[in-house]
DNA sequence: TTGTTTGTCTGCACAAGTTGCAGATTACGG
DNA sequence: CCGTAATCTGCAACTTGTGCAGACAAACAA
């Protein structure tokens, strides 16, 4: 347990802002100058092997890394990039067409759409890969 | 309409293995040798803008292009790297707890799992990045 | 026919995100 | 304190995808 690990540890504890690897590697050399992205890489990569974080994808950017190992799923601001938790119940009992042939299968949902702010501010869409 | 865009036309029309631009270019290749992978990406980026097809993100690897258009969504062996439409009903009668904030939301379900094939041959997972 | 326009195609360089590798450094049990 | 094993770092390389500039080609006008 290095001090490295540890700071990325305290970094994504109850985070829940789905950071990216380069913005982790941002706020972590604020504290600790000269970490390496490839640290952070290196531990994302360790935490999910162990199951203590999830890697989300979104679909297109960097992998997002979540400290919430409950049972949920996601909505993304495609205009923000602003990615939340989201908790959906009756997934159980969907009906599902074309499954067959496949075991052991768990779904990951990701809902799409605007965020009231960026909906409201109808600036013309930016997509600023907002993430902090 | 150019012969490169006939081509690629042809090679998606009714393709429901999710090819990757990469996968497009090695078959389209096989007929019009010479045809550049730019092109692809380029036909592809103008397809799914146009709402012809649609760009698939399972997570990770390159986007794939389904031409099916249905509201539908995907099952993909996470061993072999299958992908396949799934059609999921009552989606729209999901509980869902967290979406505030959030206008126009659609959401994509991807179910991760391990085919048939995978889980019989029980080879060590080699994820082949099948596609044809 | 000749010239112009417009859109597409191609090759190449580049960008982003991520991983492989090798050597230096560090944690930790004995 | 020492040795081993793990970790850290920098850099090169890789994968996926895009920007750009020039070549090309079909359509159209004069």
């Amino acid at each position: 347990m290095t001090p490295q690990r540890q700071l990325l540890f305290r970094l994504l504890h109850g985070n829940d802002t789905h950071p990216t690897a380069e913005s982790l590697f941002e706020r972590a050399s604020h504290e600790m100058p000269g970490i390496s992205l490839r640290t952070v890489y290196q531990t994302m990569n360790d935490l999910v092997a162990m199951g203590e974080i999830e890697q989300v994808s979104v679909g297109g950017g960097p992998a997002r890394f979540d400290p919430n190992t409950d049972d949920h799923h996601h909505v993304v601001c495609d205009t923000c990039g602003t990615v939340r938790d989201v908790y959906v119940s009756g997934a159980d009992q969907l009906a599902i067409d074309g499954l067959d042939g496949f075991d052991a299968v768990a779904p990951a949902i990701v809902f799409h759409g605007e965020c009231t702010q960026c909906a409201s501010s109808s600036n013309p869409p930016h997509h600023s890969t907002k993430e902090n």
